[in-house]
DNA sequence: TGCCAGGCCGGGT
DNA sequence: ACCCGGCATGGC
């Protein structure tokens, strides 16, 4: 079997267990950006108390960053953990926008994915998955996200070597797939999901939906 | 109650 | 070119 059409049944199982994800959760895109950046190798649902406070505050928005200096910043958005490194990072990132675009998404978004993409990873703070997830789910521009369950369900599958890099991965699977934008957005969701689910760390996967892969 | 969560950076080797 | 410590809250 090629490797196209595994991954098409890997998709199959996964959407076979949990339907469509629908991701990712946020009202905007602007809400997306900055849900990447604050989820960094952190839990949701501490994320989305760091968004409600900054939506209670009404500074979720490019001008409303602006306006916050750090401090008050990793104020609103301490429940997300890493609090004070996350506030530069998001500062980072809002002061290239205004620099750069404006402060604008849709400018910003109106850029080639390739050109966009390494721009972003020249900003402080967003690595490749963060850069990718922008780019995918805020941007509905196709670019496959990997992260850590990523590696971790296709390297334990044996899909992949377990020292694949990042972009190794990102390779591996768009290569592998068609250049689809919702199909790379519900792939990586189920993922996510999936790994949430099945694949803990030093844990077996059982039950695990892909077992007979 | 430790372990884990949708990473990334900077310094040391 | 890797490897590792640091960053921090909250849920189970």
């Amino acid at each position: 079997m090629n490797k196209t059409k595994q991954l098409l049944k890997i998709y199959q199982k996964m959407f076979d267990a949990l339907g469509p994800r629908q991701w990712w959760p946020g009202e905007t895109s602007f809400e997306v950006v900055i849900g990447a950046i604050l989820t960094q190798n952190t839990n949701w649902s501490n994320v989305e108390k760091a968004i409600k406070n900054l939506k209670m505050a009404d500074k979720l928005s490019p001008e409303g960053i602006y306006g916050l200096s750090v401090t008050e910043l990793a104020e609103l958005i301490r429940p997300s953990g890493f609090f004070n490194v996350k506030a530069k990072r998001v500062k980072a990132f809002i002061n290239w926008l205004f620099s750069r675009y404006e402060g604008s998404l849709s400018k910003m978004f109106a850029r080639d994915l390739e050109v966009l993409r390494s721009e972003l990873l020249s900003v402080k703070g967003i690595g490749p998955e963060t850069a990718d997830s922008i780019l995918l789910y805020a941007g509905n521009m196709p670019t496959f996200v990997v992260d850590a369950y990523t590696h971790r369900i296709f390297s334990r599958h044996e899909l992949i070597p377990e020292e694949s890099t990042y972009d190794e991965m990102k390779s591996f699977f768009e290569e592998n797939l068609p250049k689809d934008v919702q199909l790379f957005n519900e792939y990586h969701a189920l993922i996510v999901n999936i790994g949430k689910m099945f694949c803990k760390p030093r844990k077996a996967c059982d039950p695990c939906p892909l077992k007979d892969i």
